[in-house]
DNA sequence: CATTCTGTTGAATAAACATTCACTTATGGA
DNA sequence: TCCATAAGTGAATGTTTATTCAACAGAATG
C-alpha cells in the first residue's frame, strides 16, 4: 500500500481509461484493492503533474526547464527560499549573475524580474503566493541532483 | 464586447501571465473593459480547450485526430446521435465499415469498440456520459467542414 | 526508552468550477 | 408584425477539487 505503488496504479488506470472525476479514479483504485480517498488523490494529482481535460485525466509534458539553467541552478544553487512576495536564492560566491541570467532567459511567467549580488539571487514573483509556487519549483528542479 | 474578442483576450491574458483561476481571470478582463462573471469564463474555458496547470490556465495541444478519420468523417459522416450509452453515426450508404475502421485506428480510450453496417456504426461507449462527450467531440470534428 | 521530526493520511471545510434555469436579444421566416 | 428559434448570459445552485487541521507511524536523536 505504499504511495508510490498508488502513483503508478494511477498512472496505469489514466492511461487506460477515461477518468473524469478524483471520485472516479478511487473507485477503480478499489477495485484493485487500494483504499483511498478523493483527499489523497488531490494529493496524488497534483505529484504526479496530472491535468484535467475534457477526455480526463492526463499526463502533461512537463514544459521542460532548458539544461542552461537546470545545470547551473544543479553546480551553483544551494538555498531557496520564500519571503513575501520574493523568492531569495542563494549561490556559490560569485556565481549569483550567471545563474540568475540563465534563469532570466528561461522567461517564467511567474517571474517578474530577477536581481543579482554576489552570492544572492532576488526573484521577484508578481504575489506571495506564486512566489510559494515558484519556490516549490526551484526545490523539484534540484531533486535527485 | 462579442465572444469571439473576449476569446481573443482570454488567450492573449493567458500567454502572457500566469492566471490561476476563473475569477483571477474575470479581473484582468476587468481591466481591460470586459466585465464578465465566473460563469462565462468557465464556458470560454472549456470552448477554448484550456486546462489548469500548476502553472496556470494553458491551451492543450489537442490531441489530434488523425487525419484518415477526419477525412473520411468529413466526407461520408451524414448524422450523429447518442442513446444511452451508444453512439450511432450514420453516414453515406456502404460506407459504414471504412468509417468505422478508421474510427477503430484512432484508438480513443471513450471507444469500447464498434459495430459497422451499411450505412450505420454503432459506437459503444462505457456509460452514457462518455456516450454524451463522444458525440460532442464528433459533432466539433465536423466544424466547419 | 522518551522525544522530536518528517511524512502520510482522512475528516471537515473552503475554494474553485460546472450546470441549470430563466431571461434577453437577435434573426428569420410565416 | 408576430411568432419561433437560437445564441449568449448571469444568479443560484450543485459538483468537484484543494486546503487545513489533527492524528498517527516510523526514523532519527538525546
Amino acid at each position: 500500500m505504499s504511495k508510490s505503488y498508488r502513483h503508478g496504479q494511477i498512472l496505469r488506470i489514466i492511461r487506460s481509461k477515461s477518468v473524469h472525476t478524483q471520485d472516479e479514479l478511487a473507485r477503480c483504485l478499489k477495485t484493485i484493492g487500494l483504499a483511498t480517498t478523493q483527499v489523497t488523490l488531490s494529493r496524488d494529482v497534483r505529484e504526479l503533474g496530472l491535468v484535467k481535460t475534457p477526455e480526463g485525466y492526463r499526463e502533461i509534458t512537463h514544459e521542460e526547464t532548458g539544461p542552461a539553467f537546470r545545470l547551473l541552478a544543479a553546480e551553483f544553487l544551494h538555498d531557496i527560499r520564500a519571503a513575501s512576495n520574493l523568492v531569495v536564492l542563494k549561490t556559490a560566491p560569485g556565481h549569483a549573475n550567471s545563474v540568475a541570467v540563465a534563469l532570466d532567459n528561461e522567461e517564467w511567467k511567474e517571474v517578474v524580474g530577477t536581481i543579482a549580488g554576489d552570492d544572492t539571487i532576488l526573484v521577484i514573483a508578481p504575489d506571495e503566493k506564486t512566489a510559494a509556487h515558484l519556490c516549490k519549483r526551484f526545490h523539484k528542479l534540484l531533486e535527485g541532483r
